[in-house]
DNA sequence: TTCTGTCCCATACAGTCTGTATGTTGTAGG
DNA sequence: CCTACAACATACAGACTGTATGGGACAGAA
């Protein structure tokens, strides 16, 4: 990585950012359409309007512009939660935690219909990173919300406890295979209609005292 | 595909199915060891004591015998599976669905654990194939025993009626990320223990009776 | 038997893609 | 002014995939 910029800015360090701004969006493009295997490194610079030189000062390697590419993904849909979440927590001014987590879960769900996080994040990451790398980054971006929504509503007694760590990769792994199975439902509508019912239905499932 | 061997075994059509088997053997293991991207016709080939003539000729590209090990990978996990219940729900004599259906989903975890079959089907088999042609394999081999079975459970009324479909796909991933969370984490014991309790715990939750 | 067509596979070739090495330009600093 | 380095562009080498071509074995027809 090419350290970090100049505190002071000069035309110059814009026009780094600019072109290393202009591969990042013409990969992302391209990877969410074409894949990564499809998607060769002259159809990038091309896009970006560089050349390949451009590229492999900025990155690594491929995979590296894609790692930097899916970050970029992970960190916008983990933005675009926490600020929603928020937003809502203060509309209906301190609502409890059991219905904060149930409606959070379902616009979790609408998020996830993004067609670039469904190809980058969920079906090209893992094979293109490696899941040691692929985990990392989505340790870092995503698991950490719907953890400590959940580490919360345990505490507060509304769910039965149980691993914190399984039980975050399970409903995440939920949540993103309802959305690609909306994706790719004919009926969009009802596949979404569906999925919200399975989906809050198992999280209901989850109340305090369900046992064996 | 080169059409059906012949009715009568032929020494040579014997030959045929060997070459044809050796290839798909040292896929299998190249796939599930460095990944598809990472593996080389020419290393496919060199393992199986043929030439790239050979691959060529029996598959149309590389993808496509991809698509013929993940195949195999799908087709043995489900035998296994059906097998391993139909031998114990005799052995345990009519025993009811409910209980089945729990200890068959931790049978199913158990049977995840193998590692060909989480890189090949679970990581690579999206990325490669695309999730038409990987839904159709896994529709095929895997969906339908467990879409049967709960169809089963909820004829009887032992579960919350729900949507079929996406129920089957949102519980078979859920299965998935525990066997791959189980793989990936240092204390497998640990691992395979809590994330069979947080599964069995959710089955739990569709029985009948909980509304939100 | 001989000849021919087809199946099975090996070899040779061409095209594409990735990563690296090298060259060039602009700019900051002494 | 001159040097050194950042930010690219260009040129090159290696690897890999798919296809075209060739040859040997076998089966059937003449």
């Amino acid at each position: 990585m090419p350290a970090q910029p100049k505190s002071v800015s000069s035309r110059r360090a814009d026009h780094v950012a600019d072109t290393r701004g202009a591969l990042l969006d013409a990969a992302r493009t391209l990877f969410a359409s074409r894949g990564y295997a499809a998607t060769g490194t002259e159809d990038i610079v091309s896009a970006a309007r560089v050349t390949r030189g451009a590229l492999y000062h900025h990155f690594r390697d491929k995979a590296d512009l894609f790692a930097a590419v899916m970050e970029q993904c992970a960190k916008e849909m983990a933005e675009r939660l926490i600020e929603q979440e928020t937003r809502r927590a203060a509309a209906e001014h301190q609502e409890d935690t059991w219905s904060l987590l149930r409606t959070g879960f379902q616009s979790f769900l609408d998020a996830c219909a993004d067609p670039d996080f469904q190809r980058i994040v969920l079906i090209e990451g893992p094979a293109v990173l490696g899941h040691s790398a692929w985990d990392a980054l989505v340790e870092q971006h995503g698991y950490v919300l719907l953890e400590e929504v959940l580490s919360q509503a345990a505490a507060e007694g509304r769910i039965d406890p149980l691993p914190l760590r399984p039980l975050t990769r399970m409903l995440s792994a939920l949540i993103s295979e309802a959305s690609l199975y909306i994706a790719r439902s004919r009926d969009q509508e009802r596949a979404r209609e569906e999925a919200g019912t399975v989906l809050d239905r198992m999280l209901v499932g989850l109340r305090r005292g369900e046992d064996g």
